[in-house]
DNA sequence: GTCTATAACCTGATAGAC
DNA sequence: GTCTATCAGGTTATAGAC
């Protein structure tokens, strides 16, 4: 993540003990690595070489903390999971209205999403390419549960229009973090724009709420 | 696509000719064998050898016929590409009211998504692993731009409130196609259906054109 | 805990017979 | 046009020194 090697780190290394011997550090360091690559190519294409690269490891070390490379991509599976859950929970929901609701927690989506880029490529590639195999372990209700809620309550109350709360979640997701998964291809259609400065993603924030909430909202709002 | 191997078809084999030989078949077959194998692993994940044997020949023909894998994905990329495209422009838009253009145009693209589930996979692949490189060569403006002026027209009409045409357009194929593309994912949140089924795709569908043209009209409409 | 060296395997691509 | 064989390069994973 900081692209210093740990071979070149001095930080606090007591008197002559070799280099930097920190057990946790060093793991925590290969999850944060291991998470740009498995993100950028998938498990399949992750090359374990290039994430001891950026950790400033061996490959060696790899192993010896993780044991195999599926092991590892579970691990940075399930940290990034559990991060994302926690955001949507760490909002007291209850005491909003479904509108208050879903519109703060469309924004904490979208401010993590375009903060961290990884979860959504590592996610979709899952899907793809693991066909959710390693997702599923963890799966549970994870954020759609969360919104599907929130949109249950809504219709309940009548703030929201008729619809179906899980259908409605997952294309709520997907009207959010699409933009930032395909960046790469649709990037001619803003030309000279970079498509993750603070203004374009702040753009892009404002139409995704818009579109959501006008959306879902019932038209006697 | 089909599953019998070329080298025991025996369709109009000309009398004691060597089996099925048939340029133009063969190149096709290896095309769609080779849209499957890239939609599941993009073009690093993708194995010459699984291309050759869904089609029933060996690694040698996909050389001859397209030079490198990379030609293949290509090949493979430009047809997909030219499919989608023609699905939208061959709507005769001008004949219509925004509100009526937006919904057909909708109701198109997420038909031909759940029909061709590849497309998605092999653009979002473009994306993430190959960041754009050959989508970009084809490029231009696409199914976005068509969207895009649809809404920027139903906008000046009066029909459709105040938004970005542009990122409304991206947000909109986001809420269409995720459901497609994250399916294996979020499969346990309908247990026991398959997201696939006829009347699943018909849910989804129904659900997302709602919040789009609701998401998209003025609220005095 | 960390490194070097290497084993065992897999994959893209080509040569050459038919 | 199609096949069989094979090479060259790259990848995961492990053994063993420090």
């Amino acid at each position: 993540m900081n692209g210093v090697p740990r071979s070149q780190q001095s930080k606090d290394a007591k008197k002559s003990a070799p280099l930097t011997r920190d057990a946790e550090a060093t793991r925590s360091s290969i999850l944060d690595s291991a998470e740009d690559e498995f993100a950028a190519n998938g498990l399949l294409g992750a090359r374990t070489e290039a994430i001891a690269a950026k950790t400033g490891v061996t490959k060696a070390m790899i192993y010896y903390y993780f044991q195999s490379k599926e092991q590892l991509y579970e691990a940075v599976l399930e940290r990034a999971f559990l991060r994302r859950l926690q955001i949507a929970q760490s909002i007291n929901l209850a005491a909003m209205s479904p509108d208050q609701a879903l519109e703060r927690c469309l924004r904490e989506l979208l401010i993590d999403v375009s903060k961290n880029k990884n979860l959504s490529a590592i996610f979709f590639y899952e899907a793809v390419q693991n066909k959710g195999k390693y997702y599923n372990k963890f799966g549970a209700m994870s954020l759609y549960g969360v919104l599907a809620g929130i949109l249950e309550q809504g219709v309940a109350k009548g703030n929201f229009r008729q619809l179906d709360p899980m259908h409605t979640a997952v294309n709520i997701v997907g009207a959010s973090v699409f933009y930032f998964c395909t960046r790469e291809n649709i990037k001619h259609l803003w030309a000279g724009k970079n498509l993750l400065s603070s203004d374009m993603v702040e753009w892009h924030i404002k139409e995704a709420i818009e579109l959501i909430m006008n959306g879902v909202r019932a038209s006697d709002g």
